[in-house]
DNA sequence: TTCACTTACTGGACTAGTCCAACAAAAGAA
DNA sequence: TTCTTTTGTTGGACTAGTCCAGTAAGTGAA
């Protein structure tokens, strides 16, 4: 009877061009489910598969039991100018935060201590601080820093920039970074943080850095909402 | 009655536990949906949706109506060493394949137009390759050159390394590399050559490369299997 | 004003099915 | 052998619901 085949096509067009032609608005909320199903004549399981397929594409996304909203613009993100998050957000008119979330202190556990290339116990810091733009938490970052080479560094205030504060207190300059970027799910308590749900999708990006004389000072895990990035390098050879 | 809240938490850490065991081997086809709803007693809906949730992680992904599959580990990808797609994939003990899709001749659509900075109409020849790793076809690459840079490039072998070719018929070196990843879905027609579904995920790199003339020569999109890859770079200041 | 409590609403998890399109392997025909 | 046809199996799309857990806003007591 329908002239579509497929009903839930029809809500992902409808959403498209409503998003595209800002009808809605980034961060707006989208109707709920229930709604959404009963204007289209479609299930919520349908309508669900139809938001799914939105939010892989990038233009919405989900907060956890609160529903479902606009995805601003992604951000562009040069990790390869290191360091200044506040100020990559303010260039691209667009506000900032950082939130302090957590700070332990331990034996590094061997999955850190692989990354940072350890061979024997070793103390170390873990930051763990959340970055919001416009508002939004998109950013999850964990900083795992070896502690002999930053002596006294918690009673520093660690929700400014990080790179800056190694430069200035201990004058480790970065020589060299090593990046990987994996599109995967995020942990627990990442997606607790992100008011995100577990199976979501998000990038992981880690980063090893080594200061001028070639060692390993710390690593870092950034875990991005899918949507809300989009990593971009430039390369001079 | 049941002992656990989430039934679909259970097959989702079997099947996981069955595959870091090599219980369940790389390439190897995971049991049905309806047998997964039946051994598990649980409906096709919860089934497909931890399975969705296994696919996000990257441990597992699907081929359209063909079924799930487990999936290989990810390749390390460097794209700042440009072009040598086998030698990265023999280096790392697999084995590469690269098919030779589509080639056309056009003026730039406003799309790619807009990515290589032309000015006005512009002939380009468009490359479509499909690459495997391990027989899996995991990458759709799409090479748009512009025409007037690369005359009688068609009547090449263009399974071969472009970059390669660039530098032994043309004299061109790589001066520099402009990157974009983008976690996103893709369009229909890699969709359809990598055996996905609409909607599914795929990590896309647009590339723009200037040769040593500083010109824009060409540009590249490259739309990966999300489970099949990592990008790693490394940067010395 | 402030804080605890209730209540409506949200998405998450789930059941028990149906029908369809595409794939793949087996069976037949040439 | 080679090509075509059939048939079973796969995931995709969908219906029509139920119950649950966390959010947010409004209500009322201190």
């Amino acid at each position: 009877m329908d002239i579509t085949k497929k009903n839930s096509q029809n809500i992902k067009e409808i959403l498209r061009d409503q998003i595209s032609r800002q009808l809605l608005l980034p961060l707006q909320k989208i109707p709920s489910e229930r709604e959404l199903s009963e204007l289209f004549s479609l299930t919520r399981i349908s309508v669900k598969s139809a938001l799914h397929s939105l939010e892989v594409e990038g233009l919405i996304y989900r907060e956890n039991r609160r529903g479902w909203f606009v995805s601003p613009p992604r951000i562009e993100y040069n990790p390869l100018s290191r360091g200044h998050f506040h100020q990559m957000i303010s260039d691209q008119q667009r506000v900032a935060k950082t939130l302090l979330l957590n700070v332990k202190s331990m034996v590094a556990p061997s999955a850190i201590a692989t990354t940072l290339k350890l061979s024997k116990p070793t103390p170390i810091h873990i930051i763990e601080r959340l970055r919001y733009i416009d508002g939004r938490a998109v950013l999850f970052v964990e900083n795992c820093l070896i502690s002999q080479y930053f002596p006294d560094i918690l009673s520093e205030d660690l929700s400014q920039s990080l790179t800056e504060l190694y430069a200035k207190k201990y004058g480790f300059r970065n020589s060299c970074s090593h990046f990987d970027f994996i599109p995967t799910s995020a942990p627990e308590h990442v997606i607790h943080a992100l008011n995100m749900h577990p199976g979501q999708q998000v990038l992981k990006i880690c980063r090893v850095n080594y200061n001028q004389h070639n060692n390993i000072i710390d690593c870092e895990f950034e875990y991005w909402r899918p949507d809300a990035v989009m990593v971009s390098i430039n390369n001079r050879e």
